[in-house]
DNA sequence: GTGAAAGCGCTAACAT
DNA sequence: ATGTTAGCGCTTTCAC
């Protein structure tokens, strides 16, 4: 509990002398220097953080938006900020969403009151609108792109890998392929049926699209739907290596199989992949956190054929 | 950039009152209400989270050390910690360590600098003494059964699941067992020896212990000093599947593996498996952190043969 | 080289 | 019901 000031009157020195040494900033002279840093160790003080951080009007804390941790994407992504944050010295607090756009308002006004230096949104519900009115009340940046090009953003570019991926089970003679989607509307969606379109040169039907896949368990148990199809475009690996243990424990013949980012369950199983670069993602978007600018950015995104 | 007491200003009612209506604490007349809360929106009044944490003198920020991310046994701790947080309305700040000890030290700095309320170890390098050291600077919860009983924790009882695992491993007719450890020093390995010697009437050689497994990779370019074993023992699903895995691409017969963490990739691999509930000793963790007990719990593990 | 003092923005005990 | 006032603990400008 000992504070600046107590030191300041042991000392005899001002406070402002005092804060000077302390924390190295300004001018103090070599004797003034030695009492003041001896009697500090004396009484264990500790400069206190949230008084720094009132007077500096910053916290370095940055917010991440996670809708689910346990959901390989998004927890790649943390990866990546948090690689970059112990880097520079931010601290990273997680805030998790369930995809509730309340919820992601409540970060916002973490923002607002500046109980957040900056924001990082891994997925969002909340409209392009509200974040855009948000703005001004700090650095807020998606991870995926966004209609609006006034928000900062870093994304994966999914097209170019999602085209060999489809290419392939083309080439694999997939004629009824099924897409395993976390989100009805998320932004993933249009990019994949769009990559569809291009190698495929049809419009898929509305029953191809599986939405609502986000745990491993979620595709275990919707697993028995997918028998009419002869190929899957799953969002993990995981999901994949789910369906693909029904499958096996039914005995029935197996889907050609495409998951994403690269992960222990698809290596193991020898699934083609789809990898995102997602702790890439982090990284950047981290870095166009704490740098205030306004780009926005995209990743490659790469077909894995053979693991 | 509007403060109370420009609020308090523009409506003529002082500080106080106004403070007051806005945070809802205290009495103030229909009339006072209105016109501050009227204004406090015509201004687009935020209150600022600092200079509240300031006056408050704590900052509902709840640190938590992770050696890795990626490891499944710290991300269940997390998804624990986080569903608790979320429901408290704590801030959970993601301290990476990578087992180092004086990065650890740093993060009880941020304790004593009141950056942190509270302070949670999934894993630690500092020892048990600079751990009470820092004490007196706020709660520090372990997530693994310290020496001292003076040290807040909450842990797996790990030792009756691993007698069933190794009792498991001994019908089989695996004489030779390798255990596959993530730190040579880590809390854990003298558990199982300590169950491995309860069934095998044993002291296990040196040589059967391999530590540095952190990463599925590790495990993958380890395996090949693991042909002598007909037994593996390892701290993960995750590692015990990238084992089988080398095995598998070398057309080796394979040892019989037992897991850990109840994962996906064991699943897969049908692999019998040690589940810690780690999801519930981040729970109770995190109670510990903010009821401030001094108490030690244990959460059962559980051998899991069939799955 | 040092200090006085204002400021950061809010809270709370106490008085009215 | 409302205001006064003294904190919370540090930073920083501007004199001396």
């Amino acid at each position: 509990m000992t504070s600046l000031s107590d030191i300041a009157k042991l000392t005899g020195y001002s406070k402002a002398t005092v804060s000077r040494v302390l924390s190295g900033n300004g001018y103090a002279s070599q004797k003034a220097c030695e009492k003041i840093l001896k009697t500090a160790a004396e009484l264990d003080y500790a400069t206190n953080a949230i008084a720094q951080e009132l007077a500096h009007g910053a916290t370095h804390n940055i917010g991440v938006v996670l809708p689910y941790i346990k959901a390989s994407f998004f927890s790649k992504i943390l990866e990546g900020i948090l690689e970059r944050s112990f880097e520079t010295g931010y601290k990273i607090i997680i805030l998790p969403s369930n995809y509730n756009q309340d919820l992601e308002i409540q970060y916002l006004e973490k923002l607002r009151k500046k109980a957040l230096d900056a924001i990082i949104f891994t997925s969002r519900q909340v409209s392009e609108e509200t974040i855009l009115k948000y703005q001004k009340y700090g650095p807020i940046v998606l991870c995926y792109r966004p209609e609006n090009s006034n928000i900062p953003a870093t994304y994966a570019n999914r097209i170019p890998a999602y085209r060999q991926a489809f290419q392939w089970l083309k080439e694999q003679n997939c004629s009824n392929i099924g897409f395993l989607l976390s989100r009805g509307n998320s932004p993933t969606i249009s990019t994949t049926l769009q990559a569809y379109r291009d190698i495929y040169k049809i419009t898929p039907h509305l029953e191809q699209i599986k939405s609502g896949l986000i745990s491993a368990e979620d595709a275990y148990r919707l697993a028995p739907e997918l028998i009419q199809f002869d190929g899957i475009f799953a969002n993990s690996d995981d999901i994949a290596a789910n369906v693909w243990r029904w499958f096996d424990e039914q005995q029935l013949p197996k889907p050609i199989i495409v998951g994403q980012e690269r992960l222990l369950s698809g290596q193991l199983l020898k699934i083609p992949t789809v990898d995102n670069h997602c702790q890439e993602v982090g990284r950047m978007a981290f870095e166009q956190a704490i740098s205030k600018t306004m780009e926005q950015s995209s990743i490659h995104s790469e077909f894995i054929l053979k693991r």
